[in-house]
DNA sequence: ATTATTGTATTAGATGCTTAGTACAATAAT
DNA sequence: ATTATTGTACTAAGCATCTAATACAATAAT
């Protein structure tokens, strides 16, 4: 996973998403150390105070915490992680129905989208691992 | 439907969203005369600026066109806005499938949680507008 | 002809975000 | 003991957004 922020949105709040995201899915682990905040923000090509605050952020929430000087760890509550990542998954399905019903779809309607969609990508990455035989 | 802004993006930016979707849902139909600069700003408790800035980046999409004095417009061509409101529908599908697997979960997974969501808020819906009869 | 409405443009000020630069305290590494 | 690393804090400057206050031109309404 790389770095990707958009301009319509505060930098430091998007760092905090994509950083918890890599914990949910496990690229960062239960009790992992983090690189430094000087180390991500020279990564995510980022001035130290931007990450400062993202990750400050991700300390209120309880995902991560700091130790004076020896860094910064995810936290070792691996049921909390995936507790969280359930909810996530709940809310972004929350969210993605009300705004197809918003758009005027029926719950028939969305599911048969979202089937075709993902067809769709699985052919899409069954053709670019493909060796190229019949 | 009502204005709903956030602060975490620039309020321009979502009233151009918003003034879409009403579009696209046919709040506001082809041909209809949209309110006035003025009147929609004060509906959306925003500067007139804010509002001008909004509908400036609409008429660049050709959603809506203004005419000197008489106020603005939605357009007349109908079709535009039925295959806008498809191609909406399909980036935000894509959209939410894109990060459902970034949290590591399969299309099928995705389908059983879509399904049981519309269920939960179906069972809801039918709640609210019961009679309280068994 | 006069008035009111509408789109449009401009300037100024307040606020939040981001970067840059610097500094300090605590402690791990040597 | 000394040095390097780490989290943390602070100030200043640049920039975009938003609000506020006007102003002007075109034209619909009267």
């Amino acid at each position: 996973m790389t770095w990707n922020l958009a301009g319509d949105r505060p930098i430091w709040l998007q760092l905090t998403e994509q950083i918890q995201l890599r914990i949910l899915t496990g690229e960062y682990r239960a009790g992992d150390k983090l690189p430094s905040v000087r180390e991500l923000a020279a990564q995510a090509a980022v001035n130290p105070n931007t990450m400062q605050k993202a990750l400050t952020e991700l300390e209120r929430s309880g995902l991560i915490y700091a130790q004076r000087t020896s860094g910064r760890f995810i936290t070792q509550d691996g049921e909390r992680i995936r507790e969280l990542r359930r909810r996530m998954a709940q809310g972004e399905t929350r969210q993605f129905l009300a705004r197809m019903e918003e758009l005027g779809f029926s719950a028939g309607e969305i599911l048969e989208l979202v089937r075709r969609q993902a067809e769709a990508e699985e052919g899409k990455a069954e053709e670019d691992s493909d060796d190229g035989t019949a």
